[in-house]
DNA sequence: GCGATATTGTATGCCTCACTCACAAATTTA
DNA sequence: TAAATTTGTGAGTGAGGCATACAATATCGC
C-alpha cells in the first residue's frame, strides 16, 4: 500500500494559497462521513437533520427561511423538503396570514426519530470534542463562523 | 423580507452539539461559492483543481493515490479523472512497473489552465485572510488538519 | 386604488460528488 | 503455487446544488 502523497510538503504558491480551504474541504468530508456512520441506520443526512431541527424549534418557518438560515437556494431547500416529507417527518401546511408560504412542521415520526438523533448527535460531538481543548472548540467555532458570516454581509 | 432564523440562539441540546458541525458546513458551502464565482470561466471546481495540482505536482501518481490523499473513494476519483480527461486537462498513461497502474499527467491545456488556476487560487486565498490574522489563519488550519487527520489514523 | 416590483413555492433539467456492489487483471504474500 | 490484495472499471443510486421559468400572492411607490 502506498502512503498517502504528501500535501504539505509540496510548497508550491499555489498549494499554500488554497491549503486552508482544503483542510476545510477534507475536514467536512470526515465529519460527514462519520455522521453517516453514527446515523446510518435512521437514513438521514446531515442538511437533513439541521432542517428538521430548525423546523423543530422554529414552529411555522418556511422553505425560504431554512434557505437563508442554511444558505441554500430554494430550490435546493424544496428537494430536501420534499424528501423528508416524503418519508413523512414532517408537513407541510398553509399560513394563515401569508397565501403564499407553507408552514413547515414536524411529525409524530419526525419527533420520535429527532429524540434518537439527538442522542447520536452527542456521540458526534465528543467525536469531535476528543480532538479539541475546551477553548479549542470554541475558538473553532468562532473562526469559522466568520467565514460563512461575512459572506452573508455581502448579500 | 424575513431575517435568517437565529441560530445560537436556540440553545437546545442538540443544536449545541452539532453546532461545530454546522460551522463547518456552512464555512464550506462559503468557500465552494466563492469558489465558483472566481473560477467560473474556467469552469472547474474544488476538487478537481486541487486533483490537478496533485497531479502536477506528484507526476505519475495513480488514481488510488489521489483518493487516499483526499479520503475520496476509488469510484469517486475515477468519475473525477473521467471528467478531467474528457476535458484533456489530463492524460493517462500505463505504468512502466505495475500494469494495473495507470500514471497520471497534465497535459499542456491542463497546464495552461493550471497558470490561470494558481493566481486565481491567490484571489481566494486572500478572501480567506482578509478574515484572519496571521495566527488566525494557521491556527485555523492546525485545527481543521486535526480532525481528517485523526480521521486517516483510524484505518 | 393601481401598477410595478418582490417574494414564495414549485417544476424541470443538468451537473458534481459520493457511495455500493461486482468484476477482471495484475501483483504481492504466505 | 494458492490466497489475499491492489487497481481500475462499470452500473446503479442518491443527495445536493445550480439556473431557469412560471404562477400566485404580497408589498411598495405613486
Amino acid at each position: 500500500m502506498n502512503a498517502p502523497l504528501p500535501l504539505t510538503e509540496v510548497p508550491t504558491a499555489a498549494s499554500i494559497d488554497h491549503v486552508l480551504d482544503l483542510h476545510l474541504r477534507l475536514a467536512q468530508g470526515a465529519v460527514q462521513r462519520r455522521f453517516s456512520d453514527i446515523f446510518s441506520d435512521l437514513g438521514i443526512t446531515q442538511t437533513q437533520l439541521t432542517t428538521m431541527i430548525l423546523i423543530q424549534e422554529n414552529a411555522g418557518t418556511s422553505q425560504s427561511d431554512i434557505g437563508r438560515t442554511l444558505q441554500m437556494d430554494r430550490a435546493t431547500v424544496m428537494g430536501i423538503i420534499n424528501r423528508l416529507e416524503g418519508r413523512g417527518l414532517i408537513q407541510r401546511g398553509q399560513s394563515p396570514t401569508d397565501k403564499r408560504r407553507q408552514t413547515l412542521a414536524i411529525t409524530e415520526a419526525g419527533s420520535a426519530m429527532l429524540s434518537i438523533a439527538r442522542e447520536r448527535s452527542t456521540e458526534l460531538g465528543n467525536w469531535l470534542k476528543e480532538r479539541f481543548s475546551d477553548a479549542e472548540f470554541h475558538m473553532l467555532a468562532a473562526l469559522l463562523k466568520r467565514i460563512h458570516e461575512v459572506d452573508i454581509k455581502a448579500f
